[in-house]
DNA sequence: TGTACATCAGTGAACGCGCGTTCACTGATGTAC
DNA sequence: TGTACATCAGTGAACGCGCGTTCACTGATGTAC
């Protein structure tokens, strides 16, 4: 066969996209080498020329899914101002509902991570704190909101893809949109605290 | 050997039970016959006089696990007044994010069930629909206002036991906490809807 | 520029292992008399 | 109440299967001359 070593490197992070892509699609665990190195066209014994072993693929393919979710959410902010309700708007779509394997890795395997390895762990925990510090900045430096509206975000993307009933998924993502809305708004008087 | 029928009744009710506290703690799919039931000190062959197979398992632990959680989450209200704010309170509590294995199974499975078979989601479902039905009726009826705060609450908990720093795991219940108090105070004025 | 050869990316057979499932068997249970 | 026997809950060996991993091999790549 005989490949170049550009060809290699490419091969690489196609394996790696494919299985960030995976990951977020039907689970880290559910990853097998076989099938991944079948869906980019390769053979499985050529795995061990790019990796170590499956679980250090899954480690890298985490931290992956993680940052591809984010340069996503960031580009869906779109060019306009970055405010907040640009940004949930967008996280809260169907669209984003429908695509869960090109989404936010941390709506689509929070609950596996919780259960994984400190260093899953800790990966993804990067990643929900600069999720937290952002969204802080477009709520006047309020972290305590901030955290609110990424526990709400996170939580409603998530439960949207538990329900079947299609018109009660579109509701929950609607209402959850209508109520972080609210939060932008300063309070009409600071009188509460 | 030899067992008496009640002994069987038994017996099957602790290897559910085991099941639905392994589903919570490792995941569904983690879920082994011969582990299992060595856990409940019975040997892999006995479990098919119980179960028709291991994914007819599954299905029967997820609905423990939810209703496990759910009857768990209505005596943490306790005895007083049954109101959003107890609810609430003791869902985002460090004690039930430290004991995924009896808690809520939405928080622990979400992910999970996103991806799996439309039977697990419609189990799911049920309880996500009971849990904001449940919510609204502490929040005067309001299910915008309900849908936002489960969601925070699932989506809070499930986040705070991906953050590995003790601390901010608990700045972050704690902060979603104190937001969810001001969802129950009537806003000040009605001029904005 | 052209040739000879070492390198190495990818192949596919083979391996051990753990898993879900089956089944012949054991011996206490519980019923018929 | 006591005895004889059919039932059946649980046992553990055995099965096929898929998986992660290894490794001898292939043949194009890319370098030394």
């Amino acid at each position: 066969m005989g490949h170049s070593q550009v060809e290699k490197a490419q091969n690489r992070e196609r394996i790696l996209a494919e299985a960030a892509r995976q990951a977020r699609d039907e689970g880290l665990e559910s990853i097998s080498v076989g099938a991944l190195m079948k869906s980019v066209g390769l053979t499985h014994g050529g795995f061990y020329g790019h990796f170590e072993s499956r679980s250090a693929l899954l480690a890298e393919a985490l931290e992956q899914a993680l940052t591809d979710g984010e340069s996503r959410a960031r580009s869906h902010a779109g060019s306009g101002p970055h405010g907040f309700a640009d940004m949930f708007r967008s996280y809260l779509s169907r669209t984003h509902r429908d695509s869960r394997d090109r989404g936010c890795a941390m709506a689509a395997l929070a609950c596996d991570v919780a259960r994984a390895n400190e260093a899953s762990r800790r990966a993804m925990e990067t990643h929900v704190e600069a999720f937290i510090a952002g969204t802080a900045r477009t709520l006047d430096g309020d972290e305590r909101k901030a955290m609110l509206a990424v526990s709400a975000m996170i939580g409603a993307l998530a439960l949207s893809r538990v329900v079947t009933d299609p018109a009660r998924s579109d509701a929950l993502l609607r209402a959850v949109r209508s109520e972080l809305a609210k939060l932008e708004t300063v309070p009409p008087s600071s009188e509460r605290e």
